[in-house]
DNA sequence: CGAGTGACTGCCA
DNA sequence: TTGGCAGCCACTC
């Protein structure tokens, strides 16, 4: 096994577990409190790989976007009361969510 | 072991 | 403001 690697999934599935609802997190922003701020790529890859009970559908890029091809997403995040723009981003400015709030 | 892929990000035109 | 290109890391074939 390779413990830096489940290492860096636990912290991102971490992170994302705390999550309240009606917020989202991008991936820069998980890999930064990781510490890793370059491996962004490396929190989506971690996603793809989530076990179920991580909220991953409250996970979104830099650009507020949501996953690709993965539609039921914007359904569940609706549900969460989360604003999305017009151009079907998410707000991150209203809904981003920032680690500072659960310190 | 080498090449390709991906739920990304940042810079430049 | 929007779109395109390159850089980055770990995993899979």
């Amino acid at each position: 096994m390779k413990p830096e690697r489940e290492d860096f999934y636990a912290e991102v599935y971490s992170i994302v577990s705390e999550v309240p609802s009606g917020k989202v997190i991008t991936y820069g922003q998980i890999a930064l409190l990781i510490g890793r701020p370059q491996n962004s790529r490396l929190v989506g890859q971690a996603m793809a790989n989530a076990p179920s009970g991580i909220p991953c559908h409250r996970v979104v890029n830099s650009q507020g976007r949501l996953v690709p091809g993965w539609d039921e997403q914007r359904v569940q995040l609706e549900a969460e009361r989360v604003v999305f723009r017009k151009n079907g981003c998410v707000n991150l400015g209203k809904s981003g969510w920032k680690y500072a709030e659960i310190l």
